[in-house]
RNA sequence: GGCGCAUUCGUCUAGGGGUCCAGGACGCCGGCCUCUCACGCCGGUAACACGGGUUCGAAUCCCGUAUGCGCUACCA
C-alpha cells in the first residue's frame, strides 16, 4: 500500500510555470485549458506564470499568431506575470549551452546523414522493432572526426544519453520509468545549427527558472529525453505534470469537423469568458465538490494538482452551452455589456435607443444561451416590419372574427394614457371579459404580431418595453397579414 | 510494429477495500409553476470495459486481454 502519498505532489509554491504554446494557429481549447491550469495553479500558490511563445518553426509561426493566442489568452481571464519571450531571440544561448556539452562531452557530433539513418530505419520498422541512433559516430576513431571536421562535413549534435533508467514522477501520472533500450542519442542542434525544440525548451526552462512544468499528454513521451537534458546541462529537473487530452465526440483528438475548437471561434459565438475558462477548467479538474458554476477566485481558492484528472475528456458543446446560459442568467447587464456590445453592433443595433435595448435584453436573458442568440431575440424590438410564418399562425388564421378584434385592442392600446404592462393588461382582460373569451385568445396572437414567435417573455412586459409606436406597427402589419389570409409576407 | 498513457451513466465527473444494489452535473423523459417560451423547482432514465487473482469483503489493490489515445522527425 501507499504507492503515492497524496502529500508527495501536494505543491507548495511559490512555483515558476509557463505556457509555451506554438504560434502556429488560433489558440486551441486544449491550450487554453493548460494555460487555465497554469494560471490556476500560480494564483494559488504564488510565483510566476510565463508566457513563452516558441516560434522557432519560422514556416509555420508569424507574428499576426503570436498576438492572436496574447489576446485570447487575456480574455479567458489568464494572467501572465512574466513575457511574451520569444524563443526565436534565444536561439545563440540555445547553441551556446549545445556547445558546452560538446566540450564537456555530455553531447558529441554525428556525421550520418538523414538519408542513411532514414534507410536504417525504415528496415528496423520493416523488421518490427524499434529504431535508435547506433551511435556510429561515438564509436568512430578520433582522427576520422577530425578529418572529417577538418573538410567541412555537415553534423548534428547529438546527447550522450545515460546507460541506466531515466525515472521522474509525473504529478498526475505517478512514477514513470523508462529502460535505456527505449532512449537514443537524439539531436540538439541540426546540420544547419539550429537547435531542436528538445534542445529550446530545457534551456529556456533551465534559464527561466521553471519549477513545474503542466502541459499536454502528448510531450510525455518526451520528458525522459528531456530529464538527462537537463541533468547534462546542470538544471534542476522541474516536477512534471502531463495534461490527459481533449478529445472529439468520437474520441479522437478534438479537430475542426466537429465545430469551434479555437477560443476565437467560441468567442465570436457569443460565450463569455468566464463560461468557457470555467467550463474548460471543469474538464479535466473538479473542486472535490459539487460546484460547477464557479468564479475564477473560487477556483483558485480550491485548486489543487492532486484533483487533477488523469483520463482524456470529450469536449461536451452543450454543456459549454448550459454553462454559457447560466452566466448570461447570473451576470447583471453591467457586467454583461462589454461582452454584448460587439454582437449588438454586429446586429446593426449600435444606434437604437441604449435604455430600451438593455430592458428587452434583461427581459430576454433567461432564454438565451449564447450572446449572440440573445441580441437576436431582441430583433422585433427594432424592426419596423416582422415576417410572419403562416405554419405557425394557422390557428390565428381560421379565426375569421379575430382581426377585428386585435383592431379593437389595438386602439384601446392607443388610447391608453400611460403605456404601463399593468395598463395593458387592464384593458386586454377587460376586452377579452366584454367579449366572453378567454384572455388566451388575445395574448397568444397579440404576442404573434408583436414578436412573430409563439414563446417569449410574460405578454406585458414585451409590450411594455416594446413601447406604443412599435407595437402600433406591428399589430397593424399582422392585421393585414391575416386579412389577407396569411400570404408570405410582402416586401 | 515498438514504447508510453488511459478505461465509472450518451457526455463531464465523485469515489482512494466495507457507509456504493455507486453520488452530482449536462442531455433526454415526465410533472409543477404559467398568457406562451425559457428560468426555477420536483421526479425519472442511464455506468464500475472484460477475464483472472489478492482479501472475510474490490468500482477501489495486482496481473492479463480488449479498446482508445499519444509518441516513435535534422516538427513543435
Amino acid at each position: 500500500m501507499i504507492p503515492f502519498s497524496p502529500m508527495s505532489t501536494h505543491i507548495q509554491g511559490p512555483v515558476r510555470v509557463r505556457f509555451a504554446p506554438s504560434p502556429t494557429g488560433f489558440l486551441h481549447v486544449g491550450g487554453a485549458r493548460t494555460a487555465i491550469y497554469n494560471d490556476l495553479l500560480r494564483q494559488s500558490v504564488g510565483g510566476a506564470f510565463i508566457l513563452r511563445i516558441e516560434d522557432t518553426d519560422k514556416e509555420r509561426s508569424n507574428e499576426a499568431m503570436t498576438r492572436q493566442i496574447q489576446s485570447a489568452l487575456a480574455w479567458i481571464g489568464t494572467v501572465w506575470d512574466e513575457g511574451p519571450f520569444l524563443q526565436s531571440e534565444r536561439l545563440e544561448r540555445h547553441r551556446e549551452r549545445a556547445a558546452e556539452l560538446l566540450a564537456n562531452g555530455r553531447a558529441y557530433r554525428c556525421f550520418c546523414t538523414a538519408e542513411e539513418l532514414e534507410g536504417r530505419r525504415k528496415a528496423a520498422e520493416a523488421a518490427g522493432s524499434a529504431f535508435l541512433y547506433p551511435r556510429t559516430c561515438l564509436a568512430r576513431p578520433q582522427e576520422e572526426l577530425d578529418a572529417l571536421l577538418a573538410a567541412g562535413a555537415p553534423f548534428v549534435v547529438r546527447l550522450r544519453m545515460p546507460d541506466d533508467h531515466v525515472r521522474f514522477d509525473d504529478i498526475v501520472r505517478g512514477a514513470m520509468d523508462f529502460p535505456p533500450e527505449a532512449l537514443d542519442d537524439f539531436i540538439l542542434l541540426r546540420s544547419d545549427g539550429s537547435p531542436t525544440y528538445h534542445m529550446s525548451v530545457v534551456v529556456d526552462d533551465i534559464d527561466m527558472g521553471i519549477t513545474h512544468v503542466i502541459r499536454g499528454e502528448d510531450h510525455l513521451s518526451n520528458t525522459p529525453k528531456h530529464v538527462p537534458l537537463f541533468r547534462a546541462l546542470g538544471g534542476t529537473v522541474p516536477t512534471f505534470a502531463h495534461l490527459p487530452l481533449i478529445l472529439g465526440p468520437d474520441k479522437k483528438r478534438l479537430s475542426k469537423r466537429y465545430g469551434a475548437t479555437s477560443v476565437e471561434e467560441f468567442r465570436n459565438e457569443g460565450i463569455l469568458p468566464q463560461a468557457l475558462y470555467n467550463f474548460l477548467a471543469l474538464l479535466g479538474w473538479n473542486p472535490g465538490d459539487d460546484r460547477e458554476v464557479m468564479t475564477r477566485e473560487e477556483m483558485i481558492a480550491a485548486f489543487t494538482v492532486e484533483r487533477l484528472n488523469d483520463s482524456a475528456a470529450v469536449f461536451d458543446r452543450e454543456k459549454l452551452w448550459w454553462m454559457n446560459g447560466q452566466y448570461i442568467l447570473r451576470l447583471s447587464l453591467q457586467e454583461l455589456w462589454p461582452h454584448l456590445e460587439p454582437f449588438v453592433e454586429q446586429a446593426g443595433l449600435a444606434g437604437e435607443d441604449r435604455e430600451r435595448l438593455q430592458a428587452a435584453l434583461e427581459l430576454h436573458r433567461t432564454r438565451a444561451t449564447t450572446l449572440k442568440e440573445l441580441v437576436e431575440l431582441v430583433q422585433p424590438y427594432f424592426r419596423s416590419e416582422l415576417t410572419y410564418d403562416p405554419a405557425a399562425c394557422a390557428k390565428f388564421l381560421k379565426d375569421a372574427s379575430l382581426p377585428d378584434l386585435l383592431d379593437t385592442l389595438r386602439a384601446r392600446f392607443n388610447a391608453l394614457p400611460a403605456f404601463t404592462k399593468e395598463a395593458l393588461e387592464a384593458a386586454l382582460r377587460a376586452l377579452s371579459e366584454e367579449k366572453g373569451a378567454k384572455a388566451g385568445v388575445l395574448i397568444h396572437p397579440t404576442r404573434m404580431a408583436l414578436s412573430a414567435s409563439t414563446g417569449g417573455p410574460p405578454l406585458f412586459d414585451l409590450i411594455e418595453v416594446m413601447g406604443r409606436e412599435a407595437t402600433d406597427r406591428h399589430m397593424g402589419r399582422f392585421l393585414a397579414f391575416l386579412r389577407e389570409g396569411g400570404k408570405p409576407a410582402e416586401g
